[in-house]
DNA sequence: CGCTACCTGGGT
DNA sequence: ACCCAGGTAGCG
């Protein structure tokens, strides 16, 4: 359910409502949601700091904290949470004494009688803490590819990106390695506005092919983001952006171009959505 | 690089 | 009763 523009969102609300707010408590709830330190180290050392900010990082979330004001670690190193919310996660901010539900895996209790949740009936998602360093390596953030939303993301930078790339396009697109933020659905829906194929090679694409993929890819995201995503925000409000708009999950269904049944496909275990007709 | 495991609830 | 899932790590 979290492709970058849900993440993005997600980011947006908790920069609004959480940033400034101290961490009271913290429960974990399901011990393999914390990637490291151990449960209770991670609710140890989160309790006491405050969320400072918070901030996308490819398909993470990013929430540096500092030192609660009076509580007396001046000096210690910078802190940050990380969050990925995987295929199902959501993060809720609900009053602390709102029933818990099942599929929560982890809880961060703020002053003022709110609490952030992370919600997964899949149980995939994950969070870490830790210095930013230990985090960026532990995590391998360093080796993700320039995010698709970013301002400087242009059509040069798609072209190295995929230069010398020998798998096949679908896949390259969703490796975040090569391009951060594109998930299955954006990728569908993008291929499809730039008429490309998604099982060509990566390296096989025209400068113009290039051209077209990047605008597409931009425009899904923004699109995506301006309609506040799929899912439903922080305050459970649902975002307007459609699950499927041109092919994902719409195989059986008219190409709005050529009126060719979208096709579905396997591709590197994932399902893949394209028209056979006039994606080349 | 491609495949599988990770899990559970919601959709059909 | 089945599948199946918008992601990723870890394996061969």
């Amino acid at each position: 359910m979290a492709e970058a523009p849900e993440v993005e969102v997600l980011a947006q609300d908790l920069r609004a409502c959480v940033a400034g707010r101290p961490i009271t408590a913290a429960a974990v709830i399901d011990p393999a949601a914390v990637r490291f330190p151990p449960p209770d180290a991670y609710t140890r050392l989160l309790t006491g700091c405050t969320i400072a900010g918070a901030r996308r990082w490819a398909k993470h979330l990013w929430l540096p904290l500092a030192d609660t004001p009076g509580e007396g670690s001046a000096g210690e190193p910078p802190l940050a949470l990380e969050i990925h919310l995987m295929l199902f996660g959501t993060l809720v901010l609900l009053p602390s004494t709102t029933a818990i539900a099942p599929t929560t895996l982890i809880t961060w209790t703020l002053d003022g009688g709110e609490e952030l949740r992370l919600v997964d009936r899949l149980g995939y998602a994950r969070s870490a803490a830790g210095p930013p360093g230990e985090l960026i390596e532990r995590l391998d953030l360093a080796t993700l590819g320039p995010d698709a939303l970013a301002p400087d993301f242009g059509p040069q930078t798609l072209r190295e990106r995929l230069q010398g790339r020998r798998g096949v396009l679908k896949s390259v697109l969703l490796n975040q390695r090569v391009v951060a933020g594109l998930g299955n659905r954006d990728a569908d829906e993008s291929l499809w506005l730039a008429a490309i194929d998604p099982r060509r090679s990566a390296s096989s694409l025209s400068d113009e092919e290039i051209q077209r993929l990047h605008a597409a890819m931009r425009g899904v995201l923004q699109e995506g983001l301006a309609l506040r995503g799929t899912q439903r925000d922080l305050f459970g409000r649902k975002g307007g952006a459609p699950h499927g708009r041109y092919v994902f999950e719409r195989s059986g269904s008219p190409c709005a171009r050529c009126g060719t049944r979208i096709a579905a496909i396997r591709m590197g275990g994932r399902n893949t959505h394209f028209c056979p007709q006039c994606q080349k």
